[in-house]
Parts: structure tokens; C-alpha cells; sequence
DNA sequence: TACCGATTTGCAACAAAGTTGCAAAGAAGC
DNA sequence: GCTTCTTTGCAACTTTGTTGCAAATCGGTA
């Protein structure tokens, strides 16, 4: 359509053929969702926004796939709702830095990971082994604090 | 049954009357359920473990009364399983004391608050405003480690 | 202990979320 | 353009959670 979505389209291909995927439409529209919202969605908000003709089960399927690549990476949260969002560029299958914080606006709902933030590292109790830590601050972001 | 058993009643029935519930027998047999697990549990897990004679609906409309009371809390996690816990003595309607970290073990599977230690405080972003922040820790559990 | 009003429960039916098997369509390499 | 392997969509199903309503239960009172 415009030069930003030819190179968003470009960087979609990169990525997926970096993770040995092939690059299908369904595989290509779900990433570029996910690069124009810049917030962490759920499997729902992929059907929604991936407008028509990208059935449920593709839409899961697909998720679990870039989840086990390294590609995304999920988001808990206090209500019931499975949350995915992009991982930085530095991870993959295996190996993720998935050290930062996440961030739940309570007023327009929105979930966006603070990479900035790196979680604190805390003491456990002797005989814990850790292997990952997550941290979700809910809140107010910065356009609905005001 | 017991005197172990007793003295469990006595204590579900003190703590049901302190936020204003009638003691019914479902209530009572929840509560039994999640003092004796001493972990989280799902909702289904409620429904298979108050043996026989506890219909689902029963099971999330007493979670959802327990939420409110402030008797339980949910926790995050990052399958989409929901966990509700006790909360400790001094929780109530309204005034949570619910800055402790939670600890799943990826082997057993079991959920545990980690009551003893406390969520470090974090610097936010200007703009911000933080409500409650959820510090969520995988890895092994003291039984599963070794 | 029996009765009464208010709350709680179970049932049934439904809605939403997620899964599985399989045939058709599409991608990648030759 | 052809072949092989992967991915998609459909249909059917399971699981999870919700809603309305009548029957059962609770707590207080006589």
C-alpha cells in the first residue's frame, strides 16, 4: 500500500524465514497485526482485527507455533484472558529475554510489555530453583493517568 | 471425623460469619478443600476434589462471592489457567495485602504463595500510575528440585 | 421445634473458548 | 510447471464459563 507497509511486509518475511517458517498469508497477517497494534493480544483480537477469512483454529494453531519458535512469547493476567505479544528481537526457540515488565492500563485495557524495565531479582526461600520470573503492574498508562 | 477435622470446621465456619456469608455446606467444603491443598487451585480442580454433589455453577458463583469478601485471590499465570488462593487473615473486602510472590513449579504443577517474600518495588516510567503489581516465579518447587 | 423471608443451590440450556481429524489449498524446491 | 511437504479451513466436538428459574437450605424468630 505505502512504502511502511511494503518494508512492514519485508521484515514479516525476514522474521518468519529467520525461524525456518514458510511465509503464508495467515502467518503474514498475524505478525503485522501484532506490528501495528504494539500491544499484547489475545487469540480473540486476532480474529477480530485480522479482517475476515483466517479461521479460529489457524489463529490458535498459528499462535502456538510462533509461541514455540521463540517468536512471542504470552502474558499472565490477574483476569482470565490469555495475552501473546512480540518478543524482542534477541530471542528465539530456547533461549528468550523475557526479564521485562508488563503493564495492564485498567481504564482502556490495553497490555504492553516495558522493556525498559528489567524485574528485580528477588532472594527465594533455600531449596527453590528459579527458571523465570514475570512481573505485571496494573495501573494507569500514560494516556488515561491524567 | 477428627479432631484435626473439627477444628478445620470451626475455622471455615468463623471465617465465612467475619465477612457476612451463611455457612452453607458448599462453602464449607470449599474452603476445606483449599485449606488442606495449602496451594492454588482452578476451578476445576475444586469441582473434582469436593467429591460428588457440587455442580460447576455452584463452584464459580462461591469463587466469585470469596473474591469480593476478599477471603481469595486470583493468580496470574502464564498457561491460561485460572488460580484462586486463600488470602492471608488480614485481607478483607476492599484492603488486600496481596504483595506476596507466587511460585508455579514446572514439575509437579503445583501454585504456592510465597507469603514470606515480598514484591520489590519498582521504578515506573513518568506518566504512569500503579494500582498492584503481581510478580509470578517458575521453576522448581522444594520437592521437585532435588 | 416449626415457621418465614431471604439467600443459595442445582438443573437446564446456552455462549464462548479451545481442540482434533481430515481433505483441499498453498508454499518451497527442483 | 511439477512434486512433496506444510498449512489452512471446515465440521464436529470438548471444555469452560454464564444466565434464568424453581427447589432446597440457611438464619432468625416465635
Amino acid at each position: 500500500m505505502n512504502k511502511l507497509a511494503d518494508s512492514s511486509e519485508d521484515r514479516v518475511a525476514i522474521l518468519l524465514r529467520r525461524n525456518q517458517l514458510s511465509v503464508t498469508d495467515g502467518r503474514r497477517r498475524i505478525l503485522e497485526v501484532f506490528m501495528d497494534a504494539g500491544v499484547a493480544l489475545s487469540p480473540h483480537d486476532i480474529e477480530e482485527k485480522t479482517s475476515e477469512r483466517l479461521d479460529r483454529v489457524t489463529v490458535y494453531r498459528t499462535l502456538q507455533t510462533f509461541l514455540e519458535k521463540g517468536i512471542m512469547h504470552t502474558i499472565p493476567t490477574t483476569d482470565n484472558s490469555v495475552l501473546y505479544a512480540l518478543c524482542k528481537e534477541s530471542c528465539g526457540a530456547g533461549h528468550h529475554h523475557d526479564d521485562h515488565v508488563h503493564f495492564v492500563c485498567e481504564l482502556c485495557g490495553t497490555t504492553t510489555c516495558l522493556d525498559g524495565l528489567t524485574i528485580p531479582s528477588i532472594a527465594m526461600p533455600d531449596g527453590y530453583l528459579v527458571s523465570q520470573v514475570n512481573m505485571v503492574v496494573n495501573g494507569r498508562c500514560k494516556n488515561c493517568a491524567a
